[in-house]
DNA sequence: TTCGATGCAAAGGATTTGCAGATGC
DNA sequence: GCATCTGCAAATCCTTTGCATCGAA
């Protein structure tokens, strides 16, 4: 999937720089946004994502929140995940890995494991002619405390 | 992932006699959807399940069919993919298989490929200490109309 | 000044819930 | 008859949209 930056390789001040020259604005909720998906390695919800901006002091409204994570969305720089809870998680596309979700209590672990999907995905496109976008893997189990 | 029955080599009608002697009841509706699940190989949302079951003559509640396929995901006989489109989709749990979603006109295919995610699984869930419930895979891409 | 960003209210869509009435066995 | 199933209305939750205003460059 191309990519025009690496997020582990880059800091919230320079992507702020790089979407000013493209016309785009430098706002407190921006960068905050930017900063927690960069720090944060686990898929959060909008309501968490807004707790997260509370937490520097920003209480922008859920509007706000939604139309960013959907402007950032387009720039590349956040993927949204969906664990079929009903509502959808974003992280960092920087951070693409998979994750394991208790679906008692719902915490989510990362799979630090190194899936390698790329393969399977390139000949799975072949076979059916699809141009390849991206992927969803997601593992379900109880955790520890769960069980 | 334990399963007590094989969609594969029962029908409708034994399902519904297998439901019947756990002391439940035999619906028009019922019997509907789970022929429906049965012979339909592709993921169904709750509004699909609806138009299917209108084309059988049934015309229930939405409401009823939502609490239908409940019943039938308590019983192990369905279960619900999530393309992150902010809806569920429904299948028979014995079809379980993965997919490819075309970003734009949402058409699913499913991916014959025989993806051996069990032991991955298995070594996933022994490293982080989870009981294996289940996993999901979708592929996302342009199919070649909307390339 | 200009155009992107924001807040607020309202609308939309999926799903759930409470309760009374209908139906299978 | 009794437990399950159903319909209807209302409520809830997530997300989107319209519009007027604000604010960064």
């Amino acid at each position: 999937m191309y990519r025009w930056y690496n997020s582990l390789l880059m800091d919230s001040s320079s992507i702020i720089e790089n979407l000013k020259s493209k016309g785009h604005k430098n706002t407190k909720v921006r960068q905050a946004l930017v900063e927690i998906l960069l720090t944060t390695h686990s898929p959060l919800s909008i309501i968490q994502l807004l707790q997260n901006l509370s937490k520097k002091g920003l209480k922008p409204n859920k509007t706000t929140v939604y139309r960013e994570i959907e402007f950032l969305t387009n720039q590349g720089l956040v993927s949204g995940v969906d664990f079929g809870e009903g509502k959808k998680r974003y992280e960092g596309s920087g951070d693409h890995h998979h994750h394991i979700v208790c679906i008692n209590c719902k915490s989510i672990k990362d799979i630090s494991e190194d899936v390698d999907l790329d393969k399977l995905h390139a000949s799975v496109v072949k076979k059916v002619g699809y141009k390849p976008v991206g992927h969803s893997l997601e593992f379900f189990g109880l955790c520890s405390n769960c069980q």
